[in-house]
DNA sequence: GCCAACGTTGGC
DNA sequence: GCCAACGTTGGC
């Protein structure tokens, strides 16, 4: 099973909005480093939910409920259809990402604008093990 | 409000 | 095919 994180403005699309919700189709995804991560979702992946702008914290643990199929006319981009699966006990701030030495690789550190990004066994471990505080 | 990073567009 | 200009995202 792979691990993502997912990032979305909590004025565009909230953690909150998400669990009234019972599942969401992930869309609007322009980029193609994000489109390819979304093309290698499979359904029981699970994904951190990341509130960017304001907030700027990974709130919540969802998990990819169907895989990628064609978002748009033309085709060439894709979607996902994500559930929630519990919020973090403790939200992960990124200030909080970025003093951990064992997340200065994390993709969406290194690369901030990176809107759907892979995240490795060990950072994830790492990062729900903060989440207990 | 500013700026860095990065992607896209369009002229050549 | 290159690259300057521009737009967008997201952190500070």
């Amino acid at each position: 099973m792979a691990y993502w994180l997912m990032k979305s403005e909590p004025e565009a699309y909230s953690w909150e909005q998400l669990v009234k919700d019972g599942s969401t189709e992930w869309d609007g995804v322009r980029n193609n480093a994000a489109r390819l991560h979304l093309k290698a979702m499979v359904p029981g992946d699970q994904a951190l939910f990341y509130h960017s702008g304001d907030a700027r914290a990974v709130v919540g643990i969802m998990e990819i409920s169907r895989g990628p199929q064609a978002d748009g006319a033309d085709g060439q981009w894709v979607s996902v259809q994500v559930k929630p699966v519990a919020p973090l006990a403790k939200p992960v701030t990124l200030k909080e990402m970025k003093a951990e030495p064992r997340l200065a690789e994390m993709q969406m550190i290194r690369q901030s604008r990176l809107s759907v990004s892979p995240v490795t066994d060990a950072e994830w471990a790492v990062l729900t093990g903060l989440a207990k505080g």
